[in-house]
DNA sequence: GTTGATATATATCAGGGCGATTTATAAACC
DNA sequence: GGTTTATAAATCGCCCTGATATATATCAAC
């Protein structure tokens, strides 16, 4: 068993019907920091839990937009999310080119490597107050106020951690910048 | 451009020439905690990279093991990896399986979450003392130790939110319990 | 002394996910 | 008037993951 975007699209239906183009935003606004997911994924795990019957779709025609797809989770579907929730080893991936790009930071040089750290600690920034703007509209349940913690300290954590010892990546090249700074004072 | 699998290989190559069997090793030894790779994606890879000429390959007969393919990073292989490392914009993805699960507590009963709960703080901790083993071994670049240092910090944060937090997550159903509790002092 | 586990070494394959792109239309903005 | 943004669906190639297969050798346990 896998908590895959399938099983998160089924966990979301368990709240409330919603077509793909909903259920996206959801991701965006409330996943997006530890399990994004895009069109290329959500659409075809919903035609897959339509073929297995753990959702019904009705089709709702509009004018002037594409047909609305709305998904409806059915007992089913309920019976094996609550499964999935409890027959799951929940797995935790991190997977960082920036820190690949760290480990061989002595072949990158400085300037470059400045502009990657500061790019870095600016997304964990936008990462904080994404996550505090979206809970201040209210109304998450104890799990996604747990969640929502998380996703800020660590932000927090790793933001802090690079500041701190961002000197130590410095090559000795710089050697020559600071010497010059120590004379200007 | 990517950081991904391929580039990670030449990378390890820039430093000495390996097989895929030897680089499988050194992901699991300094990359497990930020980029996992198996051997479905490095060996892949390196007949990807020797067909377009950035290392080349020598069969090395052993008696009684299979025969060893050494590779090793041409001149276009370096540049290749320079070029790779100053023009890829690096991305930082996790994906938690974990998280999602917590999001959807109020789903799930309150033992099976407090053994989800404890059995991440316990991976948690072995990733910290995996990395300070790792660490000891020395000679470590200055890049290798930040992200050393980066993977710890990361670590005890993680596990520490988890275990001051984790009460919010108890279900009305432990009510019960508390109260039992205060009775029997 | 044979069984089972671990290590050495390569390789493939199905299933899944990622990012980019396509196709339409309408509203809002400049 | 032209561009961007929003609504909505869907596909496609590339990459990755995890499992599995194939051999052989050693070493500990029973």
């Amino acid at each position: 068993m896998h908590m895959d975007v399938k099983t998160l699209c089924l966990g979301l239906l368990s709240v409330r019907e919603a077509c793909g183009y909903d259920l996206k935003k959801t991701f965006e606004t409330s996943f997006k920091h530890f399990f994004p997911a895009g069109y290329g994924s959500i659409y075809p795990a919903l035609a897959d839990l339509a073929t297995t019957g753990l959702v019904i779709c009705r089709e709702i025609p509009q004018i002037g937009k594409p047909d609305r797809k709305v998904y409806q989770i059915t007992e089913a579907g309920v019976k094996a999310f609550i499964d999935a929730l409890n027959r799951t080893e929940p797995q935790h991936k991190l997977r960082s080119e920036f820190l690949a790009m760290i480990y061989f930071s002595d072949l990158v040089d400085d300037s470059r490597l400045a502009e990657v750290l500061d790019s870095r600690v600016e997304q964990l920034r936008e990462t904080v107050r994404h996550i505090e703007r979206q809970e201040m509209n209210g109304s998450s349940s104890a799990g996604a106020a747990f969640v929502a913690g998380f996703g800020t300290v660590i932000a927090k954590a790793a933001a802090e951690y690079i500041e701190s010892n961002r000197h130590l990546l410095t090559n000795a090249d710089d050697a020559d910048k600071d010497v010059s700074a120590s004379f200007a004072n």
